[in-house]
DNA sequence: CATGAATGAGTATTCATTCAT
DNA sequence: GATGAATGAATACTCATTCAT
């Protein structure tokens, strides 16, 4: 069942990473519909089969990627959440990190947030729902920890009573874009730090 | 051969107008890449060609598609910046004329976001980085009004030094977000109003 | 809508007809699974498209091929079953009809009556059963004339009392095998004579 | 590398035959063309490669399959003929041996009389024209068998001088078509029976 | 100008077969 | 012998675009 590869090729395991690597660069260059099966093997080097003996389709391979890359994040920010940091505090943390990731998947997470809502109501879209739902459902979350951190403030009296889901979507809503408009640059600590400044404080003179 | 017209300029533009309305839906429902030239003309109860007559191509009609939409509301836009309110004021006013903008045509605009930037910069996209530079530009502009209202605060000392660039990204994205996300709801006025009061304030308890 | 051309070209009517030509020679040459479209266009010597246009798919494509071959001969079917001929003569003059018709299409149905009952009863099948169904129908009719035939005999005393179902069945397997051996030669009035012959008075020595 | 098998022919015997029962269902199921070898495999509880260490390819798979099944019943039809029974009686006999072979491989066997003579002349088939031979013969055989027996009834003067060879195809035909129409049901010697009186006596009234 | 028949480049997916272990 | 990961040729179908009428 297994033929165990020591090392040497280290190409056992290579094969599905490979096609997920080409995969991903691929996605993130085209977006779903414009990228090809043809194009992600001639980037892997490996056989159209290859492809489909590891994801039953296109789909679930772009699904596969979005899961896997997202994995290690989700749980650096569930654990950030949970830490006993002050909530302020834990709010330019929380920018921080998000900032980092979005940064380094840029490009296809744009992809997916594209195809994650889809297309209005209608339903014609290759995303099944139910594969849809699960999008969704990745993304209802890290809002979720947003809200988190702002019920916790304002349980502590440091944040005000505001729409709590509203603001978390906001501060989401602006943290992407900053990342999409390239307006980060190299220094996300510094950004953060302004986003988080302008979020808490307003832009009005006081 | 010969097809006798009433009145060959009355008829001309309404055939334009039946196709642009036409593409207005089916692209809002389905988005670019689902979009079918064939959908189009159904709706439009025209024939194939015709569409070629008017357009070079889909993504032209696409691009005509955009900028007519938008033009009234630039204009009203570009006019309220004008307007000898005073800055905070205007912020909201802005919000507003932007949430009943967007709310009106969020399906088309998401796919126009989408599109926008589209495909990083490999450039076998369909959309030539020319007519893409296009896209940007009228985003810039709109993004440049909210950036306008900021200075003008600032000069007049009732908006603290800030990034205003960012800034206007931020407010911006916040908007749309709230759209996107049918967060807005019919309350309009009332949204924009606490978009505004977060905007200018901050979530922090002063 | 129509386009008449009035001859010369002689090309309107005939895309589709081609194409029908074509893939009554491709499905009746390779059966139905191993012909493809690309051979039927070339034979077809139109694009791929045009199939498309005038055809949903392959199976519709092949089913329209199959109706439209049969409807004279199931016209003069019909025509020949309500003639007022004594019974055991129609038999025979039934039996001709379907030998000539057979011997004409004999590759093509030879693919149809595989592809009608399918596989077992899974379903699995590309025909949808739907389809399938209509092709069972024409089947049934076709043995169903057949049957009116004994049933007339037996009401007039000529034919002795049986199975009728299982008689016209029997009828028409002899016949289509015949066909299908290429056991029918050039005399199919001579092969219809002997056919109907052994099936009244049987093989065995009175 | 190395499998240590405890009982080596016995266990290779099993393989071999684990995929003959498999593909027997599967085809029977599927037909030719939709079966697939994984699924052949799933059911045998085999690895792909196996397959191919007991058989060339997929065709000859099936081939062997036709082969091993009818061997049986060719010896049992063979002693039958040679039996010392009045023509009379053997017809009927044969009908029924004929009749209960293909009951109970009814799916096998309309796969395989497509797959037979299948495609016509072309030959880009995947069935070789020599493997297609082999199958004809086999056919060939059956019918062979069912002429000796009217030979022998011409001989003893039972059975009236007629076409023998037309007559034993149309014969074979009958009971087939009962067979895939399932016109049999489970009285079979009632079938054979009915089977051998029409095609001993016409069903014409004497 | 309006039309729609014709077109073919482009794409996801299947599946028999091979071969290194 | 047994295995199954890798492979790629083969194929149905889509849809933007053209052009003759």
């Amino acid at each position: 069942m297994k033929y165990h590869r020591e090392s040497g090729e280290d190409d056992n395991r290579s094969k599905r990473e490979q096609i997920l690597d080409a995969a991903y660069q691929i996605f993130s260059q085209k977006g779903y519909h414009r990228a090809t099966i043809d194009e992600i093997i001639a980037l892997a080097d490996t056989g159209k089969g290859t492809v489909y003996n590891y994801f039953v389709n296109k789909e679930q391979l772009f699904y596969t990627l979005i899961r896997e890359k997202s994995a290690p994040f989700e749980a650096a920010l569930a654990e950030l959440i949970q830490s006993p940091e002050p909530p302020l505090v834990k709010v330019e943390a929380v920018i921080k990190l998000f900032l980092r990731f979005y940064v380094r998947n840029a490009d296809l997470w744009r992809v997916m947030m594209h195809e994650m809502r889809g297309f209005g109501s209608q339903g014609e879209s290759n995303l099944k729902p139910e594969q849809r739902e699960k999008y969704r459902d990745w993304f209802r979350q890290s809002i979720g920890m947003l809200e988190k951190v702002l019920h916790e403030g304002i349980a502590q009296g440091v944040i005000r009573e505001c729409d709590v889901t509203k603001s978390a979507y906001g501060l989401f809503s602006v943290i992407v874009m900053m990342v999409f408009q390239k307006l980060v640059g190299d220094d996300i600590d510094g950004t953060a730090k302004s986003i988080a400044d302008i979020f808490l404080y307003g832009v009005a003179r006081q």
